[in-house]
DNA sequence: GGCTTGGGCTTGACAGTGTCTAGTTCCGAA
DNA sequence: TTCGGAACTAGACACTGTCAAGCCCAAGCC
């Protein structure tokens, strides 16, 4: 009657993914994940110790997720400025179609990187990427490598937060609307930094 | 022997304070708020409809003491972009001094603005404050000023939500560190918008 | 005076949570 | 056939936010 051996693991994982992306971050609950798998409230503790394991193997997936979606965005250009305007683009992107999702890669009260080695080598791949880019940035603009981190990953990150905190709709309407505005900003930060 | 009469909504957010400062923001419990406050844990709800009043209440008070550091901090300088790095770095030193404060007025989950008068009015003075620096940097520039609000504001965030969840940690040490390299990238920011 | 009203507070309940401890069931190796 | 362990269930515990009653006391009115 089993409907396959070794995929509770893979079944609670995606579970948890519905569930955060239909009931949000705080929607999550064991319980409930157990539930939608179909298992008892204690069967999920087979296979992750606890709430934030389960939460870290979910953020593993999400910076892999957003690794592949930056790479699979630069690959069309070959200009550095392009290339890291590429990656905004995307980090944009990703963090507005799975809000839950990103919200929870960055919230370290729900899961401590440090404590969680898939969880901090995913962030790392992800974060690798960005740090090559920067550095081909830098080399082009003369500025150094750290600030064109600091500062690129900074602006896309603070677009995206506070696009999904909510706190610019009261200036920028829809979906369409936000998704232009952060373009546009993130065009503006290149082109100052092409001609600096 | 009552101490005074109408004080205990201002016990009960002081001891809200203390809690998310001592404790972080998920540590923040109405029954402990309660236990803190000296009294039962229905009390609150005498003076809060529920949890999230509380923490609307938190974060008005939140926006309002970063309206005035703002202020404070504008004040010495009058050239446009000094003024706005000026409040860049004010908003990095609130978030980084009150970290659960700060992360608290930045989550929609906690307080939703849309039903708390009081937290979306502390929001908006605090904004209103930026729009009016944007407004000056955007003459001197040439930009727009939604868009030189959108690039300064997200830059502060990103680097106060950055620094806060720990993800720079492995990039700088100590605080003293983070807080001159979020002052270096809000004066490159600054410097590439002058030149431009 | 007595009586009512209502604000401020307490007590007790309820459903929900994460997780500990004990089983139970089943399958493969000895 | 027995054993052992892996996968899972069932029950409990302390905790949470909040609803429903009730208690106490001062103010207002007869």
């Amino acid at each position: 009657m089993k409907p396959a051996p070794e995929n509770l693991r893979r079944t609670i994982l995606d579970a948890s993914l519905d569930l955060i992306a239909a009931e949000g971050l705080e929607g999550f609950s064991m319980r409930e994940v157990a539930r939608r798998a179909g298992v008892s409230h204690q069967a999920p503790y087979h296979h992750f110790p606890d709430r934030e394991a389960i939460m870290a193997a979910i953020v593993a997936e999400g910076f892999q997720r957003l690794r592949d979606d930056s790479i699979a965005a630069i690959e069309g250009e070959s200009d550095p400025y392009a290339r890291m305007q590429a990656m905004g683009r995307a980090y944009i992107r990703f963090a507005l179609h799975n809000p839950a999702h990103f919200k929870l890669m960055f919230r370290s009260e729900h899961v401590r990187e440090d404590r969680h080695d898939d969880a901090r080598a995913g962030a790392q791949s992800a974060y690798d990427v960005l740090l090559q880019l920067a550095g081909h940035v830098a080399a082009k603009s003369g500025q150094r490598t750290e600030l064109v981190v600091l500062t690129a990953w900074s602006m896309v990150h603070g677009l995206a937060t506070l696009m999904l905190e909510g706190k610019l709709d009261k200036v920028l309407d829809d979906s369409a609307e936000r998704l232009a505005a952060a373009d546009a900003a993130i065009d503006l930060y290149a082109n100052l930094l092409r001609r600096a």
